[in-house]
DNA sequence: CATATCACTTGCTTATTGCAAGTGATAAAA
DNA sequence: TTTTATCACTTGCAATAAGCAAGTGATATG
């Protein structure tokens, strides 16, 4: 379900940028891949990042994270289960489009910088 | 305008992903920025991208890329005067943000394509 | 027994998107 | 001269998504 060619992938037009887009392109889904790169797992942390995400565009974006085969779900305790999020190939492979993003926004958002070490 | 900190530029927070964001995150201002990359400068051009974008939602990418800095508009003619778009040294300088995006792309989406060059 | 934590879900209001059609300036064709 | 066409948009409206506050269920802790 990783790295299959689906519908889904050709939503609109045969463009990686558009692709990528289709699955990517709003303003939460890749700050939540910055925290997984970042090393953040569950979903408090998530919560605790600066931009205050609401608590049901989390939940639904991690949903679409891991059906996109972004993330996968890891129980880390029974009794209740709770599950930590873990990135994919799919998603580590990311990593260079976020450096080359935080090298251009730190040029052109001055003062702006990154929590921890995502470069 | 096109390059100083502004209340606007640290809207959700001071991490550049997130500043960028603010202003490119949704499902088409990339591909208009891709567009220009490859040599695109007019409106019609825009529309004839295979993403069939809606003209409403054109005209109001293009100013809100106009007002962050990332267009100018250039008249190419006048009676009527008609005026084509062209990038800023920081639009331009999202260059190598594409690039990358379309090297992962094609990984991801096994069978995508550029239509031309931005790699 | 009361309070707290975690990972969500639900309900509701507001904002954004997508689609079709229309507009105004001008040129070219019938 | 009336019609048709092009270009760069704008307008209206229905559908979808976002944002906010509150609630839920399982469990642990005081």
């Amino acid at each position: 379900m990783t790295n299959n060619i689906t519908r889904q992938d050709f939503e609109r037009s045969f463009c990686p940028v558009a692709c990528a887009l289709d699955e990517l392109g709003d303003k939460w889904t890749l700050l939540i891949i910055r925290d997984l790169l970042l090393g953040k797992k569950r979903y408090q942390e998530f919560l605790a990042s600066p931009e205050r995400i609401a608590t049901n565009i989390l939940a639904d974006r991690l949903k679409k994270l891991e059906s996109a085969g972004f993330v996968r779900q890891q129980p880390y305790q029974q009794k209740p289960v709770r599950c930590q999020y873990i990135l994919t190939q799919k998603g580590k492979d990311l990593r260079p489009v976020l450096q080359v993003l935080v090298t251009w926004g730190k040029i052109y958002y001055p003062g702006s910088r990154v929590l921890d070490a995502v470069e």
